[in-house]
DNA sequence: AGGCATGTTACAGG
DNA sequence: ACCTGTAACATGCC
């Protein structure tokens, strides 16, 4: 699943496109996403113009006329096509599957615009969702009322670092990965940024040491931008290379390496692979102490 | 056939 | 009530 990266490489490729587009209709061809999308709901947006589009976290905000926000999710596999009129597919998204433009088969819903564009949702595995709500509301919107700062943001520094672990009990990587403590990582940047940081993803938040606070949140910032700079990571398409897919899957350090080598050139570790809370962790046991 | 997959959340247990 | 970890969701690929 797209994580803040791709998200964002998302974000910046449709407001370019469907800025200032007002949506004609809407087409709902499976609505059984993560949550249900109802016909009365997306009606609403009919006739609206798309003002602006932001990311918080992992989540895209449309900001549409009338007050109506929109809400997207990709959860895993969910992706934006976008469809001019001589009918081509143009990924919106890295997560670009070449086989999605031969058939439509996960192809949920379709929006139509004024100039005859199409933008498509396509969710091979249906954890994503969309919702409309109102942008007066959105501050209490129950999916991003609790989120934690933006890895990105001046807000998570050492201090928020520091204040945040007092009293608890936790390993490192399910902290990274806690959207409440800071929201936008996944599984893959979190292996990375804890390779990068030298730390095991099961270290226990007690045994940190300042140098690995400011590790950690130096590497943060750092992999995530290089991340949005290639175009975010497209995994399971490694075959094609369309020139608009992302690159950053190339540059994984530990992420899906179990058994190879170390990337550390004067090491010579083996990566392993364990599961922490039903997750693959990728790390070296040399490197990462 | 069985295991695994980029996320979130409802729920169980402490 | 708070904190934490796990199972479940739907589908396809290896």
């Amino acid at each position: 699943m797209p994580e803040l990266p791709e998200v964002e490489v998302v974000k910046k490729s449709l407001e370019k496109q469907i800025n200032n587009l007002t949506i004609k209709d809407v087409k709902i061809r499976d609505g059984n996403l993560r949550y249900k999308v109802k016909k009365q709901d997306i009606n609403k947006i009919i006739g609206l113009k798309i003002l602006k589009i932001k990311r918080r976290s992992k989540y895209l905000l449309f900001f549409l006329s009338q007050s109506f926000v929109m809400i997207v999710h990709f959860g895993m596999t969910g992706k934006f096509f976008i469809i001019r009129k001589n009918r081509t597919k143009q990924k919106t998204s890295f997560y670009y599957n070449i086989k999605e433009n031969e058939n439509n088969k996960h192809d949920r819903l379709t929006f139509f615009f004024n100039n005859n564009l199409k933008l498509v949702y396509n969710d091979v595995r249906k954890f994503g969702f969309i919702k409309v709500d109102l942008v007066k509301e959105i501050d209490e919107n129950s999916h991003l009322k609790l989120l934690g700062p933006e890895p990105l943001s001046n807000f998570f520094n050492s201090n928020y670092f520091n204040q945040y672990l007092i009293g608890k009990k936790r390993i490192i990587k399910n902290l990274l990965m806690d959207q409440k403590f800071v929201s936008g990582l996944g599984n893959i940047y979190v292996n990375e940024i804890l390779f990068l940081s030298k730390i095991k993803p099961n270290r226990k938040i007690e045994k940190l040491r300042e140098t690995d606070i400011k590790n950690i949140l130096k590497n943060t910032k750092y992999v995530l931008k290089k991340a949005i700079l290639l175009g975010g990571s497209s995994i399971k398409d490694f075959a094609y290379s369309s020139g608009e897919k992302g690159n950053f899957q190339q540059h994984f350090k530990v992420y899906g390496r179990k058994g190879l080598n170390c990337s550390n050139k004067n090491c010579n570790g083996i990566i392993k692979k364990i599961e922490i809370s039903s997750r693959a962790s990728f790390f070296c046991h040399n490197c990462q102490k």
